[in-house]
DNA sequence: ACCGCGATGCCCT
DNA sequence: GGGCATCGCGGTA
């Protein structure tokens, strides 16, 4: 799902504007199973109740004392897993989107979106059939510990110049980690 | 390239 | 009370 999300646009509408940028760098959270997950173990709690539901929603989350972080709900209810989007090459008059903090603030998402269906109007995704490059997967940002799950490759992105760390130079080259053509 | 830090508030033990 | 799926800034190499 992570993988398939590159090079889609994601679309807000609001107050009858509208704003979007192109996925361009997303991660799997892989739960129960995931440690690095909120929903690890099967946390079912206020915050991770939404990941629980049905598939095709928004979770959004606080962090850092001033940070959302939006991500889309994949599978069946029951099954908490998401996808945090962590970049967008930014649409016209949209600023920087150089990470999940500035995602949500460049397309003014927020805690009020926790749990909406992935839909328009709104917030919604739409595939334009823009090719989309090599894709190249790296260990999520962010997740702390050396453990199996910290260090899993669950992190997509293509490369670009907005990416919210830029790719690792070792996988720069086309002898880099292997990356799926669409 | 890395490392530290402050801002700032929720989440969970 | 400690940690956090962050960001921007400044410091040391």
């Amino acid at each position: 799902m992570a993988r398939d999300l590159l090079g889609k646009l994601l679309v807000r509408e609001s107050d009858g504007q509208r704003l979007w940028g192109r996925l361009i760098e997303v991660e799997a959270y892989l739960g129960p199973d995931d440690l690095a997950a909120h929903s690890k173990g099967g946390r079912r709690t206020a915050r991770t109740e939404v990941m629980f539901g049905a598939p095709g929603h928004a979770y959004v989350y606080f962090t850092y004392g001033m940070h959302w972080c939006l991500n889309f709900v994949t599978r069946e209810e029951g099954v908490p897993q998401a996808v945090l989007v962590r970049a967008l090459e930014p649409g016209p008059g949209v600023g920087r989107c150089g990470g999940p903090g500035l995602v949500t603030r460049a397309l003014g998402i927020d805690g009020a979106l926790n749990g909406v269906p992935l839909r328009p109007p709104g917030l919604y995704v739409v595939d334009d059939q823009a090719p989309r490059g090599r894709v190249y997967v790296t260990p999520r940002i962010g997740v702390q510990g050396t453990g199996r799950w910290e260090k899993r490759l669950l992190r997509y992105c293509v490369d670009s110049p907005y990416l919210s760390r830029p790719i690792p130079k070792r996988l720069r080259p086309a002898a880099g980690r292997r990356v799926e053509p669409r």
